[in-house]
DNA sequence: TTAGTTGTGCTACTTAAGTAGTACTATTCA
DNA sequence: TGAATAGTACTACTTAAGTAGCACAACTAA
């Protein structure tokens, strides 16, 4: 891949942003680039082979990439990570070298870069003073999934709902983005419930005004009553 | 602090299983010792001031020392990790330098190794090939956590017991280790869940014969049986 | 020694979440 | 166009987990 052409391409604004990018010369950006290719895939794609994650290396240029887990038995699912621009993976298995147990899946037609993972190792051990950029990105992660487990045994399905809507909304645009156009099914998946559940409490904030609902399409009506509903929760979690 | 004095001294196993230290010449090993000095805190300190962890950097030594958060309206409490004998904290704070919201008890008498943060972070940037060795360690605690939220979502709490009670049965001396002093409600934290529902499923595996309890004191009598009842709960998951 | 604290074992009750099923609508694609 | 699929809104039911409370035992420290 010619690094130069890309890095001046459409796609600069997501490698800026990209943590294992971060803070480099020019050489030396178009050198790691060179180990990258170009891949495209179409939206709905899945990938249930871990291993492909165990040999390649990816950063996201547009789309968004869902990370999830299924229990084998029951069928469940759950979405761990929802990736898009600038991110990258898998990082489990570029940390520790071990295979990562879980699924990827496209929600958009998504672009990529992909590296072989033994070249950008190899290049990296070369080049040890840019594994401090995996450092903040790392941490990141593992502040997510903290956060994740608290809100899991700390909070109810509608508290963690409230959060998951308030958090996506854009403060400039005061929007929803990211997952306006999510299923009831896929939101429950991001804070561990089921459809039925969520459902029920989408119908509440939805009577209530706080937001609009369609098939696929999720709308922030009134950002102020959201954040009015969430203080009201904690309070009710008082001790009284 | 003599760095080679302490390197052949009875902590000398600690050090040589610890992440950061991890293939290190002789030199450098020392080098970086220097950096840390001795700290010995009696058993159920606690540790309330996340200030604390941004400073410094600590290795434990000998003891074991639980990461936990509390729910401010609740008081519900979360173990997120019970650290012991060559593990290192705060791995948040070292890798993105932002404060991490936990607290710290010292579940036994501790000794650690402590150095100033700022030292810590100057020495790695001068020897940037030894980031590298905290990578794996940090994908440790990514796995840990992951499998605790996937945990929390897809199974129930006797299930995450019986989990919990098996992967600390030590493999050669078949008995239960590094939580066999823990009170029900200890216990309850580390799987997310309470005193008194933890105690009912005790119960139930008191009445089998496959563990005894008492006053804070734990075995596991039958470990195949536990296994076996494992093996069971996952059938009953099962989507016919 | 004793008073206070902590841990345990239990019962009874409440509740949110999950489950099952169904009718209906919107979208897809053959 | 029309059948199949995916998504939604709803009711009724089940259940595990949480909550509250209490009696008692076992430590701990004044």
């Amino acid at each position: 891949m010619k690094g130069e052409h890309l890095f001046r391409s459409k796609y600069k604004s997501a490698l800026t942003n990209c943590a294992l990018l971060n803070n480099l010369d020019e050489e030396t950006n178009n050198e790691i680039l060179s180990l990258f290719h170009h891949e495209k895939w179409p939206k709905n794609t899945c990938f249930l082979n871990h291993e492909k994650f165990f040999f390649h290396f990816y950063i996201i240029l547009s789309g968004r990439v869902k990370m999830y887990q299924v229990e084998p038995n029951s069928g469940k699912e759950l979405t761990l990570f929802l990736l898009t621009k600038s991110d990258v993976f898998d990082l489990f298995c570029l940390l520790d070298g071990d295979k990562h147990q879980v699924y990827y899946e496209c929600l958009d037609n998504v672009k990529v870069l992909a590296a072989p993972m033994t070249e950008l190792r190899s290049w990296l051990n070369r080049h040890p003073e840019h594994y401090k950029n995996l450092l903040p990105y790392a941490g990141k992660q593992l502040r997510s999934l903290e956060n994740y487990v608290s809100d899991i045994t700390f909070t109810d399905i509608s508290t963690r709902l409230l959060k998951l809507l308030i958090r996506n909304v854009n403060d400039k645009s005061n929007t929803l983005e990211l997952i306006n156009d999510l299923s009831n099914k896929e939101l429950a998946y991001l804070i561990g419930s089921t459809r039925a559940v969520v459902n029920r409490h989408l119908q509440r904030l939805k009577q209530n005004g706080s937001i609009k609902i369609s098939r696929k399409r999720l709308q922030v009506k009134n950002l102020s009553l959201l954040l009015h509903l969430l203080e009201n929760q904690k309070l009710a979690n008082l001790k009284i």
